[in-house]
DNA sequence: TATTGTTATACTCTATAACTATA
DNA sequence: TATAGTTATAGAGTATAACAATA
């Protein structure tokens, strides 16, 4: 629903791409389908945040530490994901062969099997409805998913 | 960071906008821009959640249950959310006049100044980055915040 | 009986501060 | 001392189930 209306879509001509207008229309837009997302996506085996340790995971080894500071949390909550994860035997430990104090975290088997598979599953909602879009307008979202990584890569 | 890759960018002609690669790069750009928005806004007065339902009230009297409706949450949930912002003095309670099991609910004229002043601190991360781009990305940013408007809408 | 709203309780995710072990 | 990781604890947000008041 429109959050920050009544004057959503109104206004004088290229009104929507001054970047107050444009950020509170797309942050209203961004919060709300992430929630959607989120819900939609309840029934899964891992969660957002294990999704993308084990995304991480699946292009190599990493310590927690590297973990946290790609994923922009604190090292406690890394450490809850990553319990979580081996728990549930996706993902294995094994101590720094130079460094004892660190631990590297690796992807297992099933961790890659629950990878594939969550992927489906993560997007299946936003799958479908962008599915019932024209090209132009996909296009317009494709460009937009790389403009938003850009953004908040840092 | 790029989640789903190493495949990022990568691929035939025409596979940014197939549903399903789509979907799953819109998924994370969203779900990434979504968190940073949310610690970026980590010092306002009033939550995220707090902050639509005190927007929607802006435009008029609600009902609990229909808060409840429009944000998608459980009853519990915004009787939360509710008394959270009639501590603060934001938002005021009146008994339904015809149905005396409702609650009216109506924005305070502090709650409008809370609302006027969080509207800019909530986008301010996001305006400074998105005014940093061109015209033409701007466009398609703004056209992407209305597609996903409907996408999310049901 | 059905509906509106609340309370009780629990779970998830995140954070800060304090601790252990290693360098 | 400094760094990697953990534990303890707290706070925000959401959910389900059980309850109260009103229709």
């Amino acid at each position: 629903m429109d959050i920050d209306a009544p004057d959503w879509r109104s206004g004088w001509p290229g009104e929507a791409t001054q970047p107050d207008v444009l950020a509170r229309e797309l942050r209203t837009a961004i919060m709300r389908t992430s929630r959607r997302l989120r819900t939609e996506a309840s029934g899964d085996v891992v969660s957002p945040g294990q999704y993308t340790v084990l995304a991480q995971l699946r292009r190599g080894s990493r310590t927690s530490r590297e973990l946290a500071e790609r994923e922009r949390v604190q090292a406690p909550s890394m450490t809850r994901i990553v319990k979580a994860l081996t728990a549930k035997g996706l993902v294995s430990r094994a101590v720094h062969p130079q460094d004892g104090r660190q631990i590297l975290l690796s992807i297992t088997p099933d961790g890659e099997g629950i990878l594939e598979e969550a992927k489906g599953q993560r997007t299946a909602w936003l799958s479908r409805r962008v599915a019932l879009l024209d090209e132009e307008d996909r296009l317009v979202l494709s460009r937009a998913a790389h403009l938003l990584q850009e953004l908040s890569a840092e």
